[in-house]
DNA sequence: CTAAATTCAGAACAAAAGTTTTAAATCTTA
DNA sequence: TAAGATTTAAAACTTTTGTTCTGAATTTAG
């Protein structure tokens, strides 16, 4: 059997907590900014350098303000005990997650993606998806369906398409595409056909929509679409 | 902003290892299902203690092997420094995974769900899902959809659905039904109407389909839907 | 069957990492 | 400002945990 890849998991929204201690807070990022690159947790030691913090004592304190706040559990007497918590109380994945950017929809203007995706991780709401998908494509963005407008494309009111930046797409490839004249966001399979551009719904017994390849602009490649009923 | 939760994730296919010495495959299974359960990897004296092994020593040495054979990493003179890698080579998630149990397909059986969820579990291709997921519903299956039979519920051929067993249904939930009389498995929004059952296409512009409630099998409610266009 | 390779055992060692203690510095607040 | 609470500091202690060493048992190959 086939070996297909990824989809995507659940959403997060952004919360910045209350009136917490800056260094804690910056701990407390940290935390899971190295649990989701390792896979494992900090020591207390890792903690201490990564923060700048002057002694193993200063760290414990905090972990012990956080745990009763709780932001984490703490295994007592176990290496790397540390066990972040999520907004439930439940423990947190190591699935890496990539920013909502915003949502799309038919009329409105597709949400640049800033370059800058290193520290400002938490503005935005945020899935998480398959380490071998980030692995595979690298940066990757998501925006969540407004409306009803891409059910051509077999795509709900609320889904989240999961896409990864490109401007240019082959030929049977889902996109995100930009029509500049029609200033509308859409999205469809992409064929180059001449001069001219055929954007097909993935629905086969929709009508395909012809335009010149300078009205259109691929902003990325569909790479996954989530749906959640719940 | 609303919280909705969760879809799915990366589809692993189940790839029985070759001739991996039974001693050394037990440490190997224990280090995903500790991992799974406990997000951090096991120390050698968990795996000793675990597999019934007379030394850490012995432990050591066949984690080794396990390195050399590219199942896992080791990080040196690292606490609990064992990283799990998928057939790939690469890092492997602990987010919880759900079997998907077969295809569901117009015409065709809905496979049967083994009430025997215990270690069988390397028997089934999986996907990815949230803890969340988990946690909110408990036990959890996938069906993978074969053919457009469903594209009137916007699900298209190749997806896989992640499902919550259940025999009832409340009004207008997407629930997998299946029609005694036709012999036929189908995803659609229920509704009970009297005596007898409604089931609407997620396209509303889609006409129903009536029948009577002695003929509909509810069969486990729609979660997740995850498309892959990879 | 014998020799080599592989695997297992037991023990001890050394480094990593959690924890505790005492005290100073800083911030709050009445 | 002064008392109290919170936070930071430094150092030492204890346990956990990775690692190594030597030799025995077992399996594999010729």
């Amino acid at each position: 059997m086939a070996l297909s890849s990824s989809g995507a998991l659940k959403v997060r929204v952004n919360m910045s907590a209350k009136k917490i201690p800056p260094r804690r807070q910056r701990i407390l990022n940290f935390l899971q900014e190295f649990y989701a690159d390792n896979g494992i947790p900090p020591t207390v030691r890792d903690i201490q350098r990564a923060c700048e913090i002057s002694s193993t004592s200063v760290v414990d304190y905090n972990l012990e303000k956080l745990r009763e706040a709780g932001y984490i559990n703490r295994r007592q007497d176990v290496a790397r005990g540390i066990e972040i918590l999520d907004q439930d109380g439940g423990p947190i994945s190591n699935a890496p997650r990539v920013h909502i950017i915003g949502t799309i929809a038919a009329g409105n203007p597709i949400p640049a993606l800033s370059t800058e995706d290193s520290e400002s991780s938490r503005e935005f709401d945020t899935v998480e998806v398959s380490p071998d998908l980030q692995r595979q494509h690298g940066q990757l963005f998501a925006l969540r369906v407004n409306g009803t407008s891409m059910v051509d494309a077999l795509i709900d009111d609320g889904d989240v398409v999961i896409v990864k930046p490109v401007t240019n797409a082959n030929n049977g490839e889902m996109v995100v595409a930009w029509l500049k004249e029609e200033n509308e966001a859409t999205l469809k399979k992409f064929y180059l056909e001449g001069s001219r551009v055929r954007l097909q719904p993935a629905n086969n017994s929709m009508a395909p929509i012809f335009c010149p390849a300078e009205n259109v602009e691929v902003r990325g490649r569909v790479i996954s679409v989530v749906r959640n009923l719940d």
